[in-house]
DNA sequence: TTGTACGCGTTATCAT
DNA sequence: ATGATAACGCGTACAA
């Protein structure tokens, strides 16, 4: 049975095309009566828009865009990479992606950035969520004239947006927890974190976490005072330097924010003095990598950003096609140890 | 600018628009001299074919098909219940998901439905790996039709299928090698891995995999003979309980095939003395996160079958729309643990 | 060997 | 308030 079309939507319910259409379409001037009548035969025919048709009859193409914040080796600078991969893909489809750049923690930047968007007459967004009464303000309306937008990596209020992509930081940490339960194997120990700064949202949410599963199921692992890096590598070293000094007995170290580098500065000039702690960290980069390759840190947990990116788009795409946005369920992190790293997707293999 | 058409790509050659679309989709008859004009024009323009105005003049629907083998509660069973999922979804879009079962480990039955499949005229088929001439030869002559295969969970030769879909199981047991040392913190210990049958390419793969790292890393910890179960929960639960009176000093527990309840019905009975040992199966299945959310077991590796469902289903679409192949990273096994379980996506959650 | 013209289902424009 | 119809880009049947 060939799919019924908006012609036999039309003839069942005895008007023309134009006036299907136009109840489709919501266009409005159409009489109660008649639209109820085509109402009822999409329900009865089963009929569904066909999105192929309508594009072609459009001859549109799709213009999306991606707001990346700006940074070298970070979570965001990895997206940026990928996001330009996907651009060729897309272009098969006719979709245009935009990748703008703003500078990280400036909701002012973001929130022009969105209005300029929103002055080209952009499909759909995807941004870093902020929140601040300004991006919130210019992400209305930019939805208002049926924009799709798409927080990524951090949420905002569910008005804002129409979907998060992102993991679920409370369970990051919960697993961190467990991880390093695990790894002291019943005897007691204690934990160091490292956060960037206490009012990220992300970052409370993760230390959260792991101090539930250390009170409830490992009482005999304390939980140090959190070490607030910054973000920052030279504050990361400076700090962590300091406390191992301080503080003897550290049996794990849970850096859950970002500066690494630092971080894995420390351990390597002190990788003498065995058995070293475990370490976890957020985030595979090239330094992270690295360091689990060299056996300086123990676990990487981060966020697949290639999972990410692909869900955004999809759920744009969805948007920009007016089809219902379908549920999905949320995206679980990636554990990484020394054995499971994934190839690198850097370079193009060049021959073979 | 708008994208170029066939019809610019012929008026650029200076032929007429049915000679480049012979060109194009190689259909033969044409003089040398005017293809080559028509590749040129091609080139010059950056001509890509519109695959939503190609199927709309077909006004054809794809019809694929998944080949699953029967077997209730495993990682198949499971994957025809996504795969049921994902039908709506696809006709919306068009296309028609046929979803064929088969016996287990039955190479006759898998070449039979495959060769109805190809009378039918299937555009892709998506199947679990099976060794064996008759399948191969059916394939074959599937693919001679143009219609795309994957492979899943298990692959074949690289010759007879056009993209594998699943993860590196050596990988998976180097992993769990890491996370069982990870445990003993440094202490000594005896492993008791339990395969399905050593004949099973995946398995094989996966005990190697722990073996070399537990050789080359974590020296201290020896892992003992393995077990068969043949993937049957009692004789699991028969073996394993014999091998823990047999052997006394188990420190972990490695279960890489099928059987999973009959090792977990053994773990139960056998709670009290504790500490015990450190135990990893594969597959998040009901028995399986039960006894994670219990208590009983410590680690769950897992396919993460809903993904390769969807890029199965990629791969599917894009072969069938012509579309060249897109290299994508091999799929990573998730490692789920207590505190990271997904939530149940089973029955829709009714209110709300 | 080459060229012409129609239909696919939708959108958008121009009548009535 | 309603209806008719020309695109959109491709595949294909048919004509030359």
């Amino acid at each position: 049975m060939r799919a019924p079309t908006l012609t036999d939507v039309a003839r069942h319910a005895g008007v023309s095309y134009a006036t299907a259409d136009r109840v489709v379409n919501a266009r409005g001037g159409v009489a109660e009566k008649s639209a109820e009548r085509v109402r009822r035969a999409i329900a009865e025919l089963g009929y569904v828009r066909n999105v192929a048709a309508a594009n072609l009859s459009q001859g549109r193409t799709y213009r999306f865009a991606a707001i990346v914040p700006k940074g070298q080796d970070t979570i965001f600078s990895k997206m940026q990479g990928l996001l330009e991969r996907e651009r060729e893909k897309l272009a098969l489809d006719r979709v245009e992606l935009l990748i703008e750049q703003v500078e990280a923690f400036d909701p002012r930047q973001l929130a022009d950035c969105l209005a300029r968007l929103d002055r080209d007459g952009i499909d759909a967004v995807s941004l870093v969520g902020t929140n601040h009464p300004a991006v919130i303000e210019a992400m209305t309306l930019l939805r208002a004239r049926g924009a799709t937008i798409v927080t990524l990596v951090s949420d905002m209020p569910e008005e804002a947006r129409d979907a998060y992509v992102g993991i679920d930081n409370a369970v990051a940490g919960r697993t961190v927890a467990r991880l390093i339960g695990m790894a002291h194997g019943g005897q007691p120990g204690r934990v160091l974190p490292i956060v960037g700064a206490m009012t990220a949202r992300d970052h409370a949410e993760r230390l959260a976490g792991l101090r539930e599963v250390l009170t409830e199921t490992f009482p005999d692992i304390r939980l140090l005072h959190q070490i607030e890096g910054r973000d920052r590598p030279e504050l990361v070293a400076a700090r962590v330097g300091a406390a191992l000094e301080a503080e003897k007995g550290i049996t794990a170290i849970y850096s859950l924010g970002a500066g690494n580098p630092g971080l894995i500065e420390i351990l390597r000039e002190r990788s003498a003095p065995a058995p070293r702690p475990v370490v976890v960290v957020h985030e595979l980069l090239e330094h992270s990598r690295a360091a689990l390759e060299e056996g300086l840190i123990d676990v990487v947990i981060d966020q697949r950003p290639e999972d990410e990116i692909q869900r955004a788009l999809e759920i744009m795409r969805r948007g920009a096609d007016r089809l219902p946005p379908d549920p999905v369920a949320p995206l679980g992190a990636a554990i990484y140890v020394k054995e499971n790293l994934p190839p690198e997707m850097g370079a193009k293999t060049g021959d073979d």
